[in-house]
DNA sequence: TAATTGATTAGAAATTTATCGAAACACTAT
DNA sequence: ATAGTGTTTCGATAAATTTCTAATCAATTA
């Protein structure tokens, strides 16, 4: 991912795309470019310098001159391969949960029902995990279990219908998420 | 080139890779990408208002949240569209040819030869327009004219060969360049 | 070998940019 | 309406980056 995020800031500049362009229509070297562009040799000198660090330009000594050219394979990617990031994105998502799930719990117990969907969701999905999957409960061991959390046992069960976590048949309920 | 620029910009920040690569998984919203990143809502609104501007990102309202979404179709492009400047580059080398010849001339008269190859190329690219193509010209036509920039005539005859501007068959030079 | 010329490096100045806290704004729900 | 929540803007600060001058290095030619 690094090298991806240097390429990018390698292209990102007005003089270095100037160079780049001069390079496109031929091998050129320090001196000649930092007249084109109307700059010094040094500055031209450190742009390339730093192009040719990521792979970016070539150069090789010919005569009086070091020539600089093209390292052109590298312009044919589209540029959804230099934004996309490889894995350990995955990470992030959970990153938000644990954060979330300590801002609302404290010592065990659920400090406030959190009025944004979202980060209900999540908090309700912790406490879902108590129940079994499979086994039926009656109201009230639904109830007992909820208070081990929050004393308005009686919002959460019925968001945890909501969200989809749990049924209710008659008396009965169930976890299905 | 411009935007082109503006766009590289935009992409070139690891911040910014970041919600771009939170946006390609799914839609979301300041605060949570803020949560996800250890960032503050503030700094990722300025990253997000930037993108929306360049038209990498778009947003709509949605009950609590604005939601931002990818511009998907920006990512297509192959890197080499947005180095490659459209037209007027060409200025350039035109821009060098007359500082070298501003350097090297005055009043009209050659000050001296240049010793780098390709400015004593472009110097005698310049001489050699005082001769007629298809006219045959004898050595001492060829050292009269050239005596008009420079007395080292003989140099830059010879050197005018060399670079193939004039080519001489016994005692009769021409134009060919 | 000495002189010339192009390339590079080091150090300093100037500019740009990312980030944050605080305040203001916009929308939702009670 | 008012309180609550998410978004945006403003001002300040910190960090990174471009550019230049001057000095040094490297290669070539006389």
């Amino acid at each position: 991912m690094k090298e991806k995020l240097e390429l990018l800031k390698i292209l990102a500049d007005e003089t270095r795309l100037d160079i780049l362009n001069i390079l496109l229509e031929e091998d050129s070297y320090v001196e000649k470019i930092a007249c084109e562009l109307s700059l010094t040799p040094a500055t031209i000198c450190y742009h390339l310098k730093k192009m040719e660090a990521a792979g970016v330009v070539n150069c090789s000594r010919s005569q009086f001159y070091i020539i600089y050219s093209l390292n052109r394979e590298i312009f044919n990617k589209p540029l959804y391969e230099l934004i996309k990031k490889d894995k350990e994105s995955i990470n992030t998502k959970e990153k938000y949960k644990k954060e979330v799930i300590s801002n609302f719990f404290k010592y065990g117990k659920l400090k406030q029902i959190p009025t944004q969907r979202k980060k209900r969701e999540i908090v309700l999905t912790e406490i879902v995990k108590q129940f079994d999957f499979g086994r039926e409960y009656d109201e009230k061991e639904v109830n007992e279990i909820i208070l081990h959390y929050h004393d308005d046992f009686c919002t959460i069960r019925r968001e945890m219908i909501a969200f989809g976590m749990m049924t209710r048949h008659y008396e009965t309920y169930k976890r299905i998420k």
